[in-house]
Formats: C-alpha cells, structure tokens, sequence
DNA sequence: GTCTATAGAGCGATAGAC
DNA sequence: GTCTATCGCTCTATAGAC
C-alpha cells in the first residue's frame, strides 16, 4: 500500500462534503450556497447530500453540531483550566477574554473564525430551528460559564453590568470578523491605519476595547474627569 | 371633496409599496421576501413592483436610500450643530456617541432602528451591489465625520485606535439590535436582569460601555490595578 | 395605466436504473 | 451503494389583454 499523502477521511465522499460544505458557507454565506454547486466542489453526485446526511439541511446541521462543540468545548476546558490553577486567586480579565475570542482569531484557523461568527451572525439575523438547536445546546452553556467567569474578574460589577457587556463583547467579535477581507470597511475608512485583515494587530485593538469596556472604569460626560 | 384621514402618500401605490417593504425586512429580514408577499401586503398587483420600480431591487434600493439619507442626514446635523455650539471646546464622549447611536435607540422609532441595524449586518453577511452603493454613498462619509469628532473628544488616542474602535462600536450596537424580540438571548441568559426589549436600559448600558471600551482607561492584566 | 396569465430559470428531493 | 433523470415547487419578470 503505497504512503498517501491525505489521511482517510479526505477522500471519504460525507468528509469531502463536510469541508466543501464549510468552505463555501464562509465565502458565500450560509443560505446562499445550492447543493448543485455544493457536490460539484465535494466532487459528488448531488444525490449523495441527501443519501449521507438526509437532506440540504443535514448537513448544515452536521457541519454546525461539529464545529460548534469542538470549539465550545475547548473554550470551557480552556477557561476549566485556568480558573483551576488559580485556585482562590481573582482571575485576569484580560486573561478571560482571551480564552473567550481564541477561537475567532486563532491563526492558521482564520476561515473556520469567521465560519464561526457568520453562524452567530446568521441566527441574529435570521434564526432558524436550525440555529437555535445549536446556539442553545452548544453555545448558552458556554456563555453562561464566561458570564460567571467575568463575574469573579470584576468583583465591582453587578450580574446585570456583565451580561449587558457579555452580549455586546459577543455582538462586536462577531460582526467585526466577518469583515476581514483584504479591502474591509475600517480599512477603507481609515487609509490603511486599521485593518482586520492584521489580524494580530486586531486582536490587541479588540481585547484593549474589551477589557476597558466590560471593566467601566471611563470618565462620565458630566464630571468631565481627564485621563 | 370629503376630509380623508390617511395623507395622499398613504394611499398611493408606490408608497404602500415602500411602507410594506420597510416592514417585511424589518420582521423577516431583506433577502426573505418574496414579490407575492410584499404586493399582498401593499394591496396592489405582482406587477406593480416592476412598473414603478424596475425590479425588485429596485425597491429595495429605494426603501433603504430614503431610510438611509434621512437617517445619516440627521446625525451628522445633529453631531454638526453640537461641535458648533462647542466652539473650541472639547466635545464630549458621551454626547457623541448618544447622537451616533439615537437612530437605533430612538423610542417611538424602534422598528426604524431594527431595519437600519439588519441593513448594516446583511451587508456585513453578505454584501451586493445595492449594499455596497448605500455604504459608500451614506454611511462612510458620516463615518468619517464621527471618527474625527470621536478623535476630538479624544486626544490621548491615535487615529489609528479610534478607527478600530469605531469599528468595533459599530459592531456592537448594530448586532445587538438585531436582537430586541420580547424572548431575546441576554434575557434568556441572565434571567431577565438584562433585556434588550427595555430600550432605555439597553440605552444605559450601551453607552456605558462603549464610552469605558473608546475611551480605553481600563487596568490591564499585568498590572493588574484596582479599581 | 393596471392587471392577468404565463414564461423561464433554479431549487431540493427522489424514484428507479445500474 | 451510487448515479441519472425528473418531478414539483417557488421565484422574478414580462407579454399582452383590458
């Protein structure tokens, strides 16, 4: 048997479609990809979605369960670990959002971040049964656990005050990843200055935004307080 | 000729046309409506749509044309008329910001907030050439007009940060509002202590943060500073 | 000018041949 | 098991009747 350079699962007719499937949901978007073009890139009979996975939706459903708790999964480990070598320790803010955007920013993995923040961005703007599945078995615990986990990081705060700024920490992630394309808005805008197509000079602008706003500790319009 | 209620523009074909479609993008988002649908609502022909707008884009170029002139026009009269009353001053922040966010948050026009929101993030999903005209046309030169104000209230900060956190701002609010049904997300997780229905807390809330997140005084992990 | 009726294209799903 | 051929549906756009 000669040595392959691609693993089993590469040629396997359900894997090929799987990452066709996720290829071209981050390009395209999640509704507009047609099994037709689908099978053609998977390099399968268009017969094949509805023998493998029952249906267009399916395999929307295999490709979001997959990713969804792999990633959600690791997140909670992650954060599991941290929270446990400290001990009684407060932890690190900065330390706590970190873990929580790894998973949009992580290099090498850059299309799967940006996979990851249309599907958010597709349930808020068009929720199906679909997405809700997913967003309540995969992603509600989690949130929850990062809820709490910035709780301990500011003690000051109020569980309210966190999941005002939870929702908007989510809400700026997201929609900023999925404008990342070599001519991206905020690169138009500011002559090159800013641009998320960088994206480790996104993720420092992106955690100093977050860690100041999540933390509150700005002077207020009326006593006017200097830096 | 007897007193009518309604105003001539209420009646008019093209008008209802318009309103009908503002109000299904606004519930079932834009690329969801279907010419049988729209016209139903309207009470006029399928072939209504054609005649006075050329095509179904065509309306939808013209819904969001009007809603976006009025509404960028507003801000940036509104952000213009406070700068000069200013004179030389600094501006503040907060003010800023509250004029930048008052179309989404306006109460009485919430369903005016909820389309311009969807608009922003279904461009941001999936952009067109309709998308991108209305950006580059209304939206980025009140952009950059709101960049400079917010590097005026800001002068400890480079250009290049306040890009990135107008960028993130906008992400922010935008995506938040997509999200204002009586059953949404914050609400389910933090069990009613944070609601986006309840528009003055959400007003709050959000200021609140994005006034902590601009302005960027925040202690940073290793310091590991106080409050 | 306005509407009816339909053309024409693309879609997901599937029966049945192999 | 896999593929071909096709069904039935929905959509936009428009030709032509009124």
């Amino acid at each position: 048997m000669p040595a392959k350079q691609t693993p089993a699962n590469d040629t396997d007719a359900a894997s090929r479609m799987l990452q066709a499937a996720a290829g071209l949901y981050a390009e395209k978007g999640i509704g507009k990809v047609s099994l037709r073009e689908l099978t053609a890139r998977a390099g399968v009979n268009l017969a094949a979605v509805s023998y493998h996975f029952g249906s267009k939706e399916g395999l929307a459903e295999a490709v979001f369960e997959t990713l969804s708790r792999r990633v959600n999964g690791k997140r909670v480990a992650d954060l599991d670990a941290y929270l446990e070598a400290l001990g009684t320790r407060r932890p690190a803010l900065d330390r706590v959002l970190s873990i929580f955007v790894a998973p949009y920013l992580e290099t090498g993995n850059e299309q799967e971040g940006v996979l990851l923040a249309r599907f958010i961005v597709q349930h808020r703007l068009e929720p199906s049964a679909l997405t809700r599945k997913v967003i309540s078995k995969h992603f509600d615990p989690m949130a929850k656990r990062f809820i709490a986990a910035l709780a301990l990081a500011c003690p000051h705060l109020e569980v309210r005050d966190i999941s005002w700024r939870y929702l908007f920490t989510v809400s700026a992630v997201v929609l900023t990843l999925t404008d990342t394309t070599k001519n991206n808005r905020i690169a138009r805008l500011s002559g090159g200055k800013a641009d998320t197509s960088r994206t480790d000079e996104l993720r420092v602008a992106l955690l100093d935004f977050l860690r100041s706003g999540i933390w509150g500790d700005a002077p207020n319009a009326d006593r006017g307080r200097r830096r």
